[in-house]
DNA sequence: ATCCTCCGAGAAATCGATTACACGTCGATC
DNA sequence: GATCGACGTGTAATCGATTTCTCGGAGGAT
């Protein structure tokens, strides 16, 4: 592979020159046509890996995610890509497969790299390489995922509106039982959907006993169908369930058809993150839609930001309820959501 | 952020010797002790991209897939990242979001990059840096398609197996009339499995008409609803239909479904491509499974015996037969298919 | 005609590591 | 006791770019 003093040699200046009439910094006619030729004749590409340690700046980003397979991650690593693409950084994905040392592990190699900005959807809290970073200096952006004690802006969907609009939906359509499955109490997202959507039904008069909250430690479908399963032995089965992920959501679905129970007409079922088959199933599923690629971007934009030493502060995007038939009403239908119903 | 220089100060050492410990090179007991303590104190990390100028090794595996968002390509690239992972090698991610000229850019990026080695499962076949990448001598695999003219070991999947499984299976069943939904014609994997399932038809003696031959210019769910609905306005529509890819398929059970037919009474439903909802679908989905997490596993393995000079050979992994419900026989019942079946 | 300014371009330092080479020390050998 | 190896360590070159500093020449002003 050619190099910048071939190139320099070849059309008979100094490395700086063609240094400079590749960056734009100030040759002239006549010397910069000639470096452009050469540059054309021994086709070369700078080395980044060069450049990288002579100003310190990669290029690059790092992107850490929960789970890979996880198609609401998958969507967001695919909008942060576009994104940091089209404004000419190139991403590495770290999977940390929802665990919090394997966590740390990419963090420290992405640290070595030198990437220029870290985004962040932490598997769990406990995670001491967080702290790290932001004492690296290294410019730190949460993604999701809130983590307590870790001072860098986070970006996220938020579910109050959609919540209270589900309330009202749930409530509308007569559903008088509702439950819920989350993952464990501690954990920041759970907790907080939680809550939102206890006091969104409280506000019409529907209680959420504690019988009627399941946690799994997993967030696999597992869980969720183990969830689903105490759900219908109790004395009193709810008459809706809210998953609060797409996984849990599917092993609640096997719980129902395996006690040949159908949705709705036996269960109500509402599931947190738009996956895309959620909207071909049967029936079609009513969700509760993060603007996934919006908190892509927009995490891309906070870290550039960062990066560039600008302020940022936290974003906080509206999810919001996407009416579907799983509750029972057609999507068609008169439902008691003020926000347009997507085609399909 | 402390560099190597203050850690042979602190130490009382030159560079070179800090380098050797860090490395495993040569130095001994008292030496390396005061060089470690250093280290520690300092919390020093090598910078790797000082290291990489030098040595010419990036330790980074670039990964090009034709859509991040297809679960296939994200099983794909969570075993590639795995695997690469715990070979000590960082994987970038690059999504040519199924288009040539994307692929190509992102292919240059990579390159820039110095990363060691390219796995490619390319957006059509009409990349041209492809070439580019074999000429620059950077060790390159491809990885589920193949792309005609370019010279680099492919690690794919061999259908034959499990689509003569396929075919017996829909004889056994009395279907007579099977159809296949596939990408257009020029594209090798769909030839490909288009040529093997009717030829493993023709075994039994059952036919694959042109008719029953739908291409769809995207691989998207709306061309595989579009190929559905021209089959079902045949005047002899078929009773069996191969979907060569998940999106196809979720397009193809929506035309389905909009005209109250079901799976399996009305029409029989395959899949290419093992989705982990697929299982839990109504019914159950009859797929056939790719050897995913080891193709991804021995594409890394290909690739790493390439950056380390040794000769690679391409590699090919039986799909299998996964027969589950939506041909019209129960999973746990009596099927024509010597492997065993999954439990749900 | 002289001097000053400005601008383009080259020489060389620099980023942070690895590594070839050279050197000094020590123990062993005859 | 001198010579030779082996071994540990330091010096300096090197990777390929960017960037600072410096210089020489052209052109304008006096």
């Amino acid at each position: 592979m050619a190099n910048i003093k071939d190139v320099a040699e070849r059309a008979g200046v100094s490395v700086a020159t063609v240094s400079r009439v590749l960056n734009g910094h100030s040759p002239v006619a006549e010397t910069r046509e000639r470096v452009l030729a050469a540059v054309r004749e021994l086709g070369y590409r700078p080395n980044n890996v060069a450049r990288a340690l002579r100003t310190a700046r990669t290029g690059t980003l790092g992107l850490i995610i929960g789970d890979l397979t996880n198609p609401f991650f998958t969507e967001l690593a695919d909008a942060v890509e576009d994104e940091a693409r089209s404004l000419g950084y190139s991403l590495v994905i770290g999977n940390a497969g929802e665990r919090p040392d394997q966590q740390d592990d990419y963090i420290r190699t992405l640290l070595d790299r030198q990437i220029d900005g870290l985004l962040v959807s932490s598997a769990g809290t406990g995670s001491t390489m967080l702290g790290e970073v932001v004492a690296s200096g290294t410019p730190l952006v949460l993604l999701d995922r809130i983590v307590p004690g870790v001072d860098a802006p986070c970006v996220r969907a938020d579910g109050r509106e959609a919540l209270t609009d589900l309330a009202a939906h749930l409530a509308a359509l007569g559903r008088r039982r509702p439950a819920i499955i989350v993952a464990p109490a501690g954990t920041p997202t759970g907790d907080e959907r939680l809550r939102l959507f206890r006091t969104a039904l409280a506000a019409h008069g529907i209680a959420l006993p504690d019988a009627c909250v399941g946690a799994t430690p997993d967030l696999q479908h597992t869980g969720g169908r183990a969830v689903m399963r105490a759900f219908l032995d109790l004395p009193e089965p709810p008459d809706a369930v809210l998953a609060t992920d797409n996984l849990m959501a599917l092993g609640a679905m096997d719980e129902l058809r395996a006690r040949g129970l159908r949705i709705p007409e036996d269960m109500a079922l509402v599931v947190y993150d738009e996956v895309p088959w959620f909207r071909h199933a049967d029936p079609p599923l009513t969700v509760i839609a993060q603007p996934t690629r919006e908190l892509g971007r927009a995490a891309v934009h906070t870290l550039l930001a960062r990066i560039e030493g600008r302020e940022a502060a936290s974003v906080l995007l509206p999810a919001r309820l996407v009416a579907r038939s799983s509750c029972g009403e057609p999507a068609g239908g008169r439902v008691p959501v003020p926000r347009p119903a997507d085609a399909v």
